[in-house]
DNA sequence: GGTTTGACCCTAA
DNA sequence: ATTAGGGCCAAAC
């Protein structure tokens, strides 16, 4: 793998490649790049796209480990909850039913 | 360079 | 079920 790419910009490709309807989890996304235990890297990654407004990047398609929702406070939850929804995805007990919506890897 | 910061995650209590 | 603590990684200070 080409060091000199990035790692936003990979791990925005990753992201880019969740299928629409599904999600996967942040140390699920770190895997695909090869860095095993690099979930929190990938939420830094995440957390760096907001000036952007995530426009290019499907960034509420990734989710904590069991559908649960890691943004805090302000707009954040609602915001990526509603945008879930508007794609189908449904919820069980406030967290994203993974069983059903998770990616196939 | 060392230190701090997070949209994490696992384990133990 | 919920909380606390520690380890992880990459970027920003």
């Amino acid at each position: 793998m080409p060091r000199d790419v990035r790692f936003f910009a990979r791990v925005y490709d990753a992201v880019r490649r969740i299928p629409l309807g599904r999600v996967a989890a942040y140390g699920q996304v770190a895997g695909w790049l090869g860095v095993p235990r690099g979930a929190r890297a990938v939420g830094w990654a995440l957390r760096a796209l907001r000036p952007d407004g995530g426009r290019s990047v499907p960034w509420h398609r990734v989710v904590g480990r069991g559908g649960r929702i890691s943004l805090r406070e302000g707009a954040g939850p609602e915001l990526q909850v509603r945008k879930l929804k508007s794609e189908g995805v449904r919820f069980v007990a406030g967290r994203v039913d993974v069983t059903r919506h998770g990616v196939i890897s």
